[in-house]
DNA sequence: GTCTATACATCGATAGAC
DNA sequence: GTCTATCGATGTATAGAC
């Protein structure tokens, strides 16, 4: 972090780009993707639209740079917790971490976890924050002792349905988030039930 | 169903909407609801696009009806379920053949139960089929005693994370389908523990 | 790095003849 | 009911001057 982007040009560049991504959230969550348009960024950007092009190799590009700012983001509230030495507690205080990340922006969460934009396809660059987040959860839940691949998945599944249900049902009420402990805790002791049969 | 639409004119074009609308699910299939253009559709049934307008007032009117299909052919694929007559059993019937609806066709699934087409949102009467296949559910549900609203909405939240990450992580396989007996017992379990507990 | 100008491709929708 | 013709809007992307 000492040696790396000292050009000023690099970092002028650099960071105008970061305001571009910045901006063209706002658009998002005010007009959806629809209205992000290439126009209506480089317009609330004080700029016209083939300037863009400097910053972004296409729209493609600007959709991925967005995602993997959420992702970004996403992992840095993760890692910003101070997780309980309790184990499932500290599963439970990560997925609350997740779940109030996607229920403060819509937006970026279908980003992030739906596919709101037809054609578009993260880079693997940009998906590497995504699986960062998810080795996190993994290793958390293994802190808890819920290791076997299978359990993992089935609590992936659970909260998965959990956000999106919500999202898609109805964001902003609490009807479903609200029993994401219960959810955790039925999966917990499902795991371990069969962990003793076995 | 005896002195209705009798009319042949009425009839024929009753005829070739259904086969507009069959043309447009292959489309659909094979280039994503982006490649579902007017243009793509006519192309397709051998007319001009202009043409599409006396069967569809407009592209949206398509995809309203594309969606009222979907909804209409799972409600027939679960109303034509022998159900046991032991209830969770009838549950776990009508789960799985929802599950093997939405696999067999991630296309429709996407359609029924997510937001692939920005700005489009299902007419009442489109919806009206959805509702009743949802309806259904909660009749089974209630018949193997899981009545709580609160249960319901956890049921529904488990089943929605099994589909929905299937489809969107891996289509084709089972990875997560395969549990999908397993959480659904894990659920009235749950819900059976609750009660037993107020 | 930003601009003007423009190419180029769709797409949805309407008018009006047949 | 189907057609031709066409409009109008919108979007991404490129060329080239400054």
């Amino acid at each position: 972090m000492s040696q790396v982007r000292v050009d000023p040009r690099e970092q002028r560049h650099h960071e105008k780009k970061a305001k571009l991504v910045a901006t063209a959230w706002k658009i998002a969550r005010h007009d959806g993707f629809a209205g992000l348009t290439l126009h209506a960024l480089a317009r609330a950007a004080g700029l016209r639209q083939p300037s863009l092009y400097v910053y972004f190799d296409s729209k493609h590009d600007l959709i991925d740079a967005l995602f993997a700012d959420g992702n970004r983001e996403l992992l840095a509230r993760v890692d910003a917790l101070d997780l309980s030495s309790e184990p499932e507690r500290a599963v439970r205080q990560m997925m609350h971490a997740l779940v109030d990340f996607c229920m403060e922006d819509e937006t970026r969460a279908a980003l992030l976890f739906q596919r709101p934009i037809p054609g578009y396809e993260p880079s693997v660059e940009a998906f590497a924050f995504a699986r960062e987040f998810l080795a996190r959860a993994v290793e958390a839940l293994g802190r808890a002792g819920l290791t076997d691949p299978e359990d993992v998945d089935v609590f992936v599944a659970v909260v998965a349905g959990v956000v999106n249900t919500q999202l898609s049902n109805d964001p902003g009420s609490d009807r479903w988030t609200r029993h994401l402990d219960r959810m955790i805790d039925m999966v917990f002791e499902d795991s371990q039930k069969r962990r003793s049969k076995s």
